[in-house]
DNA sequence: CCTTAATGTGTAAAAAGTACATATCTTCGA
DNA sequence: TCGAAGATATGTACTTTTTACACATTAAGG
């Protein structure tokens, strides 16, 4: 009736650490969306394993041991993309048994938003691409239902949480956020009705310009309102804190 | 720009498996909840952890190399309770460097809903008890975080899914189950309404039975429909897979 | 048999969601 | 420079959902 986790003292850690409990890896993967060319997309890296091989992974790495696992997907999306302001949240945990063809690996799943316009990142590695969500079909071990589990989360979240402007540049237009919902949604939604509803959940404010280069009349551009604004915290990786092992 | 989860090869784990990243313990916490005395309460146990002297926390365990996650939260449950045939359901991982005082432990948090009329577990073992969530403050480690985003979790859910119904004996009155989303959702409702919105969502059927034993005229008793109690899948314990270490 | 305490039920008003059309502005090409 | 094309901007009637609220009925208990 006693709880083994609890149990643990320190010498019995390091007694069993490397034996059966501790034989588990952490991983971290990240699902990092973006909005390019009316479409919702995910960052993902040619697989190296050879079980693989021909197929797409997320973008992850094992949780160090000093390591909060906030603050491993935030060193991730840092090494990636180069970006550390960045929307970030955690989804759940994927811990089947047989999910790693090398090992018992239980990842904790993250999902990103990125505004793709103002950080163009460098892709000259062609291992490493956009994909449009909606295209996406098979992918290297469990990823394509991490991917499903993430986008479920965004679409029930964006109607309450002002959130989606992380996928947008400062400025926007009305249209712009419409498509960028239908895109998110997966469904056509009526002009006037959009408005309406975002007028009412009052994010936006009238930034005073117009669009440009836009081959018809342009519309007015928007942005959030500071106050939603709020960046996220600063996940500074803290000094190592002294471990038992 | 790789990813070194992905690089593992079973060699390769081998040989660091028992240095730096596979030195984190994974957890399976679980929040079980109950309804009794028309509050929503939680078992719990007192922590042995020097640390901790005097406080509460949950029930969990250390996860097994060959365990899959959701299977360890059916372990405990199994375990503490006798049950094995519960909702239960993931929240979300909790990771911070120094939630556990004995060294890195990474936690995975669950929730689970039981009906304590018909399964009275034996709680001679005074360390374990049912605690009205309403009441509960300080606990060991960050479970108290656990419980409140287990809380959240449940409240978000009830009102789309029929889940509630795991807290209630096979048969109750409409004022039973009124009584029970009050408590979950800490609010009072009004008794047409509830009994519209329920009604509207088509899950029960009348028995055709009345209750006994009430002090007062006896209100109807109602069941779920069967096609809404689907019983969570069958979580056997799989054979142990043979692993790289 | 009278009191108490709960069950059971409907309607009107307010709020939110949905469907839908017309005038205006800017670009572009004839 | 004029007209066509294509997008912006905006309001209203209708439907659905949510909310507020009161009274007759039933069984138990003294």
């Amino acid at each position: 009736m006693t709880n083994p986790s609890q149990h643990l003292k320190t010498a019995e850690i390091e007694k069993i650490s490397h034996l059966e409990y501790f034989n588990i890896g952490v991983s971290v993967d990240c699902v990092i969306f973006c909005y390019d060319d009316k479409q919702l997309k995910v960052l993902l890296i040619r697989s190296d394993l050879e079980e693989f091989s021909g197929l797409n992974s997320l973008l992850g790495d094992l949780v160090r041991p000093d390591e909060d696992i906030d603050n491993a997907s935030y060193r991730i999306l840092k090494e990636r993309t180069g970006m550390d302001d960045v929307y970030l949240e955690q989804v759940q945990a994927f811990g089947a048994i047989d999910r790693h063809p090398s090992g018992r690996v239980i990842t904790i799943a993250y999902y990103s938003l990125i505004d793709i316009k103002n950080h163009r990142l460098q892709l000259d590695n062609n291992e490493l691409n956009w994909y449009p969500v909606s295209q996406i079909r098979k992918m290297a071990f469990d990823h394509k239902l991490i991917i499903d589990s993430c986008l479920k989360r965004l679409q029930d979240q964006i109607l309450d949480n002002p959130i989606v402007f992380n996928l947008l540049p400062h400025k926007f237009s009305l249209r712009e956020l419409q498509e960028l919902y239908e895109a998110i949604l997966g469904v056509k939604l009526d002009r006037r009705n959009f408005r309406k509803k975002i007028a009412i959940k009052d994010w936006l404010e009238d930034v005073g310009e117009m669009e440009e280069d836009v081959p018809h009349r342009p519309g007015k551009l928007y942005s959030l309102k500071a106050e939603y604004r709020k960046k996220p915290n600063r996940h500074k990786i803290p000094a190592p804190k002294a471990l038992t092992s």
